[in-house]
DNA sequence: GTCAGAACTGTCCGATCGGTCAGCTAAGGT
DNA sequence: ACCTTAGCTGACCGATCGGACAGTTCTGAC
């Protein structure tokens, strides 16, 4: 039985996400996906060059997606800015939960990634988290990216339990807001 | 040269707190820690029945400290109940800081760690994070446990800076009051 | 039917992992 | 001085890791 390569390389992605997300990358072997997928592991080294590979195009679409949404930020500020950027967060938290997921299990092991395209610094994205809790950043922006974080760990667990997506959305943007001094007026 | 039991036991174990806070407790391997001791790997392994005995000894203490402080909050109710709590976390946060780096590093493979004693079961503590991030419990107990975990994230980056433990106990208590709706009066 | 190339695999490799074990060394009691 | 024992080590083990590569099977164009 031979899959097109399309085919291939998303079932590969797929059982490649869905065991990253739930054992980590570093505990997670070659030979685990392979069994996953239902495949020889040297057929996953045909379609992906190494392992690293497989998680660098598993990640691309978040870092696109990051880059987009500050591009679409930086019109706005104040308020405004602060609003945009948690509705915005909290949107992309949801639609990314299991890359969120492995992006906050192995932190160290993706803190430098230039190989991804538009993957954001981890370090520089902790450091804001700091900045957030710590209240030490003036900048509203810093401690809405620290926010970030902060969903990508609640995401981590709720994935796992069953918490209405609605729901989730409500109450996420609702104690971001409060937790950033802005209720919901 | 030959060194006390005791000292080489807290020499091995200072060693493997640093490396596993920075690396991870699989991204750190035994020969790492021998290396950093300056000893052979055989000897790690004569003062500790194995990798995992390490990893246990030097949980231990907070295991032990945060069932304490959980005894001691029993007494507690309502608004007394939520700020001794904040206080008290964020308390064994900052004493604990490198043992909680370890922690929320590699999550998963501390879900079950039974050989602790006292060790808290790390899915319920990041479910109580869930309950406090997206309101979902009634319990404000529980939304105090989950911010101790936000908390630990956030020293798993401060660590690494110069910011003051002064300030970084009076922002994060802030913080956490704030956040669980309760600002300091 | 033929054939080129894509898809796929079995097998092997060096490195590294956690862990075992027999034996060496130094220290302390007698 | 002798001997026991705690402390320590080099060498080795089986398992598993990511990866390389030659070779086999499938498929679509002609």
């Amino acid at each position: 039985m031979t899959r097109s390569a399309t085919t291939m390389r998303a079932d590969i992605l797929e059982s490649a996400a869905r065991l990253f997300a739930t054992a980590g990358f570093r505990g997670t072997s070659l030979q685990d996906i392979a069994s996953d997928v239902g495949c020889s592991k040297a057929s996953l080294l045909y379609h992906f060059t190494n392992k690293d590979a497989i998680l660098t195009e598993l990640l691309s679409p978040v870092g696109r997606e990051l880059a987009e949404l500050e591009e679409r930020l930086a019109g706005l500020d104040g308020d405004e800015a602060v609003r945009g950027a948690v509705a915005g967060l909290v949107e992309l938290s949801l639609r990314f939960r299991r890359e969120a997921t492995i992006l906050i299990h192995d932190l160290d092991a993706m803190t430098s990634r230039p190989e991804v395209p538009d993957m954001p610094d981890m370090k520089a994205l902790t450091e804001r988290l700091v900045d957030a809790l710590t209240g030490r950043s003036g900048d509203p922006r810093a401690r809405v990216w620290g926010w970030m974080v902060l969903v990508g760990v609640t995401l981590t667990s709720a994935a796992d339990l069953a918490v209405p997506e609605e729901t989730l959305r409500a109450e996420l943007t609702r104690g971001a807001l409060r937790a950033l001094g802005r209720p919901i007026h």
